[in-house]
Order: structure tokens, then sequence, then C-alpha cells
DNA sequence: TTTCATGTTCGTCGAACATCGAACATGGTG
DNA sequence: CACCATGTTCGATGTTCGACGAACATGAAA
């Protein structure tokens, strides 16, 4: 598996970020990551198919919210730490907002 | 013209306020009216033909984002301040990393 | 090497979305 | 009343989105 591409993360739109986080699935996943550490992708327990969830960890990494690093045949997932740089508060605003994780 | 309806703000889910803003031109609509002050659909000098302003401020009144008050022919629109108790500082954090209004 | 585990990519589907122009409704104005 | 201004609603069009399963790629384990 090859790393995935991370935009520059000052060619982020604000807007993109916003439409990555009005997403209930996404939004859970970042609040279940929120805490700072890494997860894979097979940690998450949502209901949703491995495909689908691959396609909102793309969607999210695209609109610079979180990192992904491949790391044998698993796949590592985080929040990107630059995101609080270009959008100072912003996620923390609106996690804390936010309904606690999915489970299930 | 009849008084349009608006939801009750318990029942705006934030996803949903997020997708609402999560368009450049509605976006620019709310930056518009963050001032706190009223204006008519006529004012905001916006790229979209009226038919579509009128969706898109259809879209963020049903998100609990503003508020429309039919007066004679025209339409006043604000920012609905109940979203402030529903989603505390929300609102303002995203205006304050949104590029300024759109012109034209 | 064969097998298994972990994700990604691809093709497809229906639903939802953004946009427009046309038609309509309503209320002032002359 | 006829006319104009202001918005809304409707129908059509094309795009994007979320979801799925199948197929594929990769690396570890047996």
């Amino acid at each position: 598996m090859r790393q995935p591409d991370h935009p520059a993360i000052d060619t982020v739109q604000l807007t993109e970020v916003l439409a990555a986080l009005a997403d209930p699935v996404r939004l859970s996943l970042v609040a279940t990551l929120a805490d700072g550490g890494a997860r894979t992708c097979g940690e998450f327990d949502l209901p949703v198919a491995k495909s689908t969830l691959s396609h909102h960890m793309k969607v999210l990494r695209e609109a610079g919210i979180l990192t992904s690093r491949v790391e044998g045949t698993r796949c590592f997932v985080a929040l990107r730490p630059e995101l609080e740089d270009r959008f100072p508060g912003l996620l923390g605003r609106i996690l804390a907002l936010a309904a606690p994780p999915l489970t299930g």
C-alpha cells in the first residue's frame, strides 16, 4: 500500500472542512480521534462497510482533518495537528458541541 | 406570501448546521448577516439566480441559522439568535475564520 | 508459497443537491 | 384596475454524495 497524499494545509478551504464534518459517520470518527491518539481503521466500530469507511477516511484526509500512515498492512489515522494552525479553535468548538462518538 | 416556518431550535442537528454552512454562497450570506442586522433578500449581491438564492435562504432557515419575516412584498432575513443557545460559540468561530463576504 | 488480515480502488446504484428559467403569488404604485 | 417589484414554487438538468460488494494490493503468518 502506498502512503496516501495529504493536501498542503494552506490549500484547505473552510467550506471543505465543514462539509467533511457535516456527516454523522465522519463526525463520529473525528470525535473518537479527539484524544489525539492514533488508531487503525479497523478499530472504529461503525455501522458501515469497510469500503465506505475507507471513503470517509479519504474525505477527511483530503479536507486536511486527519493524517493516514501506512504501517505494514495496517493504516494508522490521527487528527492532523496543522488544522489547528489553519483554522484555530474550529475543531475544538465543533467537537465540544458534538454528541459523543457512535458505537456499534 | 405566508410567513415561513422555522424549526424548533432543539430539533436542529449539528451536522445539519455544518452542512448548511458548507457552501460558499450560504457562508457568504451568513457572513453578511454577522453584524446582527436584518436585510431583504434582494440586498445580497450574489452571483446566483433569485430562485437559487431563495433556495439557499430556505436551507439556512431550516438549519436554524436564520429567520425570515415577510413584510409586504419583501422578506427580511437575519441571524437567528437561539442558534447561539443551541450551539454556543459555533457560528462565531466559523465566521471568524471565514473569508469576508463575496460581492458581485 | 499459500493463506489470512487489512485496506484501497472500482463500478454501480439511488438519493440529495445546486442551479436555472418559467410560472406564480402577493402587495405596493400609478 | 393595470403594472411593477419582490420572492416563492415548480420542473428540468446535471452533479455530487453515501452506500454497497467485488476485485485488487500488500504484508504478515503458517
